[in-house]
DNA sequence: TATTATATCAAACGGATGTTCGAAAGTCAA
DNA sequence: TTGACTTTCGAACATCCGTTTGATATAATA
């Protein structure tokens, strides 16, 4: 009765510490003492550190979690407008991690540098992200093109969104101040990812060209 | 004399050490064990191991990495040409680390999560190569196109050859095996990226159409 | 109520890490 | 050679870590 309590809170305590410091530098001991439990707590209820991250991570549920790479469209809605649809909400996912839930700041941590249990435990999910972004990729895509060559059209829009969050140390260096704030937000970057990404499937103008928005 | 011989071992030993396993993960025993040296020696010559950390830093900083980035070209090659060599530089060097000396890798590992100390001095390095592949976007781009967005499709064909990298071991859950040997090689991936970027430039026909290549 | 399983607690264990210390060895000018 | 210095070395120190232990309290069961 009591034990499921100190469970709980011993994975709610560890679900931001793990998402924000990672598993190496999070420690049992911090994890205790904001759940106001013993320190053997932990071995004592998952085991290990480690049986308390497994726990941890399977307590963010990807199962519900498929749904947060997609988002949902009015039916007949032309593949553009789901392309930036499709954008804006994986880099707002990416980008605005600070008000973002500890359960998607875990995984999203899981995709960086992913820890070998969870790996089955996230593959559905990016299957299911994935999957939908090849949808869309599908409809515009002649129907010669063979799948290998879809797959990587996928990856090269997912890659620019992911982008923004591994390089968002480097890009300080090679933009002054009031361009990154002009033109380096979520809605801006979306603009733009679909924009390039837009004129790569021929749907949109080259990005070479001036009067573009 | 000799002083100057332990200062070169320890840092060619932690050269190696640091660019594999990061400086958290690195220690100073095996540093010392490699290199020879006495466990205290580190303390002595380095004041401490982020002394020494600094020190691995700045010696695989020789001013000649600037051109890492940025191959060579013939004067008169096309810009497509160029992009294409970029993009074939930049990706063997993200993607082929196990040939590469450990100096590259370690630049490579400040670049995924900065220590500040080494902040300025990476900054240059990246500078030169942003400008590069700028001063390839702006031969053909419209002079009307303001700087801004010159750097976002910059940013977006780098993002592409660094997603690689970074989502390395997030592919092999979304294509199977064969495709990942056929079609993830450095070539295949740089043919790939340049063809994707030519096409958001004009330059080629969109990706969608079925003959390309 | 008596007994048994379950849960909490303080304390320590065993190991690893970066760092410090004092003695020993080496180096070099006077 | 003497003496002052720099450098090496073994040993220990001070912390931190995850984990274990054994006693104690709590709950459930008979």
């Amino acid at each position: 009765m009591s034990s499921n309590h100190t469970r709980i809170r011993l994975i709610d305590a560890a679900g931001p510490i793990f998402a924000t410091k990672g598993f190496e530098a999070a420690t049992v001991r911090e994890i205790c003492h904001r759940a106001g439990a013993n320190l053997a707590a932990v071995n004592y209820h998952f085991g290990s550190k480690e049986g308390l991250y497994a726990a941890t991570v399977r307590q963010a549920h990807p199962n519900r979690l498929e749904q947060r790479f997609v988002p949902e469209y009015a039916p007949g809605t032309p593949p553009a407008d789901r392309l930036r649809a499709f954008v804006g909400v994986l880099l707002s996912r990416l980008l605005e991690l600070k008000t973002t839930d500890w359960q998607w700041r875990l995984l999203l941590r899981e995709i960086t540098d992913p820890t070998p249990m969870c790996r089955e435990m996230l593959q559905g999910h990016f299957r299911a992200g994935f999957g939908a972004l090849l949808g869309i990729i599908d409809e515009v895509v002649e129907p010669g093109v063979p799948p290998p060559r879809r797959h990587q059209i996928a990856l090269s829009i997912v890659a620019q969104c992911v982008y923004y969050r591994s390089a968002a140390s480097i890009i300080p260096m090679l933009v002054d101040e009031e361009e990154l704030a002009a033109h380096y937000h979520t809605e801006a970057l979306a603009d733009h990812v679909t924009r390039f990404s837009l004129a790569a499937l021929g749907l949109a103008p080259p990005v070479t060209t001036e009067d573009h928005r």
